[in-house]
DNA sequence: ATGGTAACTGATAATGATTATCATTACCTG
DNA sequence: CAGGTAATGATAATCATTATCAGTTACCAT
């Protein structure tokens, strides 16, 4: 839920010590409330309807701080620019992206313990994150289909 | 091996009309000589021994073609640059970057196959390629170990 | 409520990677 | 050898990200 995920941000800042102000509560809000995977200037354009005056600068670092909680994951989509999503508690996923128009699926069943676990032992490595992208076609744009 | 790799790569270029020159034959060289996953800078600097002369937008250039034609891969380690490895034929594999160090250790042993094909019925997406990567902590970094 | 203070911010400049441009060169084909 | 296209190197331009810094604010203790 939406309300209280913002919530949990809200702990998660203060106990760490991180003031709440508008830009992290205006940059967080709109995370929650736009599906999708923005870039930052994105993000930037669509907080400044409502919060004009915060800057590039910050959305930066509000991004870069929010990385570091946890609080949202961030995604490589092009070379050229990093996406965000929120990081919503109890709903893991990966993505699948369209090599013709670039539309981005979410997917949720990877069942990536047991793998993690041979890797772990195998290469004495201890996992703590992972991602996967496939890329291919989508639907629409898989003529063969 | 080595050699055969060049040649393969050799007749991926002419097939499709590429002229083999010289700084395409020793980007491709220096790749296939030296483990790791170096980023654009470094390559330039490595083949500039023996080629000096081979300017940088040329790395580039010939880095891109050489990924869209499936003969390197394209990995993303830090954001902010992209670093580069050889496609070896039947040596598909995927990463483990220590979150410490920075250290990078590949993994082979992704069975991906069952899964992709889960994926492409619920999802309705035709899957042509997928990189997992995982982050955690290296051997030499965890202490706990 | 007020004041003190470190955290935070916005504006701006600086950096660094990538891309575009363009004149020159290398390589074919006939 | 001439003509034509692909490829290159130097250079400038672009664009995302980071650093700087002076002014502002959230928050805690009075
Ligand atoms: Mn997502
Ligand atoms: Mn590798
Ligand atoms: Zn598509
Ligand atoms: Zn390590």
């Amino acid at each position: 839920m939406r309300s209280r995920f913002m919530q949990i941000a809200g702990e998660a800042l203060r106990e760490r010590g991180y003031k709440l102000t508008e830009p992290r509560l205006a940059i967080l809000d709109y995370l929650a409330r736009h599906d999708g995977h923005p870039a930052i200037q994105e993000i930037y354009k669509g907080i400044r309807k409502k919060h004009p005056g915060i800057g590039m600068a910050t959305v930066y670092r509000t991004l870069d701080l929010f990385t570091s909680l946890g609080l949202v994951r961030v995604l490589t989509l092009e070379s050229s620019r990093l996406h965000y999503e929120i990081n919503w508690p109890h709903a893991h996923h990966h993505h699948l992206i369209c090599t013709v128009c670039g539309r981005v699926i979410e997917f949720s069943n990877c069942n990536f313990q047991q793998l993690a676990a041979e890797i772990e032992k195998a290469a004495q490595f201890t996992i703590e994150e992972h991602t996967i992208k496939a890329y291919g076609k989508c639907s629409q744009c898989d003529r063969s289909r």
